[in-house]
RNA sequence: GCUGAGGUGCCGGAAGCUGGUAAACGGGUCAGCCUGGAAAGCUGAUGUACCUUCAUGGUACGCGUGGGUUCAAAUCCCACCCUCAGCGCCA
């Protein structure tokens, strides 16, 4: 969410940020954004001079209680001023419910790096890591690998549990821990504090986190209950400090969460589905950082450089990619995705990572001050990025450490996690 | 899940809870005075929104949240959230 003083006094700038995001829909909603703040100004200001009113007429009948004076002439006046707050206060309520939709559905603000596009073909590959593996036969796709090794069974999975579930089986499920483990490791080495978060969240943090329509195309609800499956630990770990003012000399505070993802995935007809790349749920380690507005964009190249060293210390090919204002979404100022090479020589994201600037804040009304018992000073910037997401990680490696014989070799830095284990091979 | 107590400012914490302008007392922070400088002391300020202005000033809102009753709600009524204590259930 944008601050509303900086759409009023400063509009052009939010224009211009919006013509950049081929979405000329958006320029429509701040027009009317625009309107609708103005009327319940306006309406605002007057309702205001009637309560001052009738507070007056209160106080006037009070008086005249107290002295044991009849008060019919205020009590009827008072009657119908009071009607009239009541209509404005209902209107008032509607604009300002329709302000905060449109103010929702308006855009971050978008860094100045950020590729001007129109979709992700026109997104900027900044760097590639590592070469492309080189077989001697055909690569095989990772389900193909894994079926064949006995490590998956997406056919059951499918009849206890629906489409695209699974069970892992074996030693995958070995590999699967393993990544996890590492990628906490490393982490706290250099900083970070494991947060398991609550799988389950209310309606109204989830209303700070994510886009109103991601509640249909995302999130699992349970039924009867106000509980939301969350869809990656840093939907609950922003929410945290929700409503709270952090003293700014502890920050940035960095979390690494761990937790299962739950996703429904309704919108990904025509996306690659293969495997284990899109599936309801999987595991996740995730970086996410609380810091100072001049903290941030130092710290979005930090965090990128942690996920990074994760898939560089797995020897892992891989390719990053400054992704342009057409396919940034709402919410990132600035967005990197990483992408990992597949068998079928295409990239596909393995991770992002993206500056939220002061937009998630404001939202959910983190605030920060210098000092305890000092003034709030403003709204801290939040910024998230996959450390790493074991299923497309167990993809990449199986894909581009695949044997001829059909056997999968493992990372050496992932074998002190499982029982020293060389290879995922038939058994 | 049940029973009981509770949720008040930047923080601690009291009174009001037989409806009539909420905030004693203590702490923090900021500004001013004092000082060679500081500490202490004294004085004032210290939430959000809207209008107005060069400065400023004015109004409304704010007692966990959302409704209701009333001219008027911290106070009365309803629903919900959370904390603590006890009981119950449970890996």
């Amino acid at each position: 969410m944008l601050d509303i003083k900086l759409v009023r006094e400063n509009t052009s700038l939010v224009r211009e940020n919006l013509k950049k995001r081929n979405n000329p829909e958006k320029l429509k909603l701040l027009d009317e954004l625009l309107k609708v703040d103005t009327e319940w100004r306006k309406l605002q200001t007057q309702t205001n001079s009637l309560k001052q009113k009738r507070n007056q007429l209160s106080i006037d009948v009070a008086r005249s209680k107290r002295m044991g004076k009849p008060a019919k002439k205020e009590l009827a006046e008072a009657k119908k001023v009071d009607a009239l707050i009541q209509k404005n206060d209902k209107k008032l309520a509607k604009l300002e419910t329709k302000g905060r939709m449109l103010l929702l559905s308006i855009p971050n603000l978008l860094h100045g790096s950020v590729p001007v596009g129109e979709d992700e073909n026109d997104s900027i590959e900044v760097r590639r890591w590592g070469e492309p593996p080189q077989f001697d036969f055909r690569p095989k796709s990772h389900l193909e690998i894994l079926q064949d090794l006995d490590l998956i069974d997406v056919e059951r999975g499918a009849k206890v549990a629906g489409e695209r579930f699974y069970y892992l089986k074996g030693d995958l499920v070995l590999l699967d821990l393993a990544l996890q483990k590492f990628a906490l490791d490393v982490l706290r080495k250099v900083g970070f504090t494991i947060i398991e978060p609550p799988l389950m969240i209310k309606r109204k943090p989830y209303e700070g986190v994510i886009d109103l329509s991601d509640f249909e195309m995302v999130t699992y609800k349970i039924e009867g209950e106000d509980a939301y499956m969350i869809a990656t630990s840093e939907h609950p770990i922003s929410a945290m400090f929700m409503d709270e003012i952090l003293e700014g000399n502890k920050l940035p505070l960095l979390f690494a969460g761990i937790s299962p993802c739950f996703r429904k995935e309704v919108g990904a007809h025509g996306k690659y589905t293969k495997g284990l790349f899109r599936t309801h749920h999987f595991n996740k380690v995730e970086q996410f950082v609380f810091c100072l507005p001049e903290q941030s964009w130092k710290l979005h190249e930090d965090i990128q450089r942690n996920c990074e060293l994760l898939y560089q210390s797995l020897g892992l090919h891989y390719r990053v990619v400054n992704v342009c204002t057409g396919d940034i979404g709402n919410i990132a100022a600035k967005k990197y995705d990483t992408e990992f090479w597949m068998a079928d020589g295409k990239f596909r994201e393995i991770g992002s990572n993206s500056n939220c600037t002061d937009y998630q804040a404001r939202r959910l009304g983190i605030r920060y001050r210098e000092g305890e018992g000092k003034p709030v000073k403003g709204f801290v910037h939040t910024l998230n990025n996959t450390a790493l997401a074991t299923s497309r990680t167990m993809i990449a490696i199986i894909e581009q450490f695949q044997q001829r014989d059909g056997s999968v070799v493992i990372p050496k830095v992932l074998r002190p996690y499982m029982f020293g284990i060389e290879k995922l091979e038939k058994k």
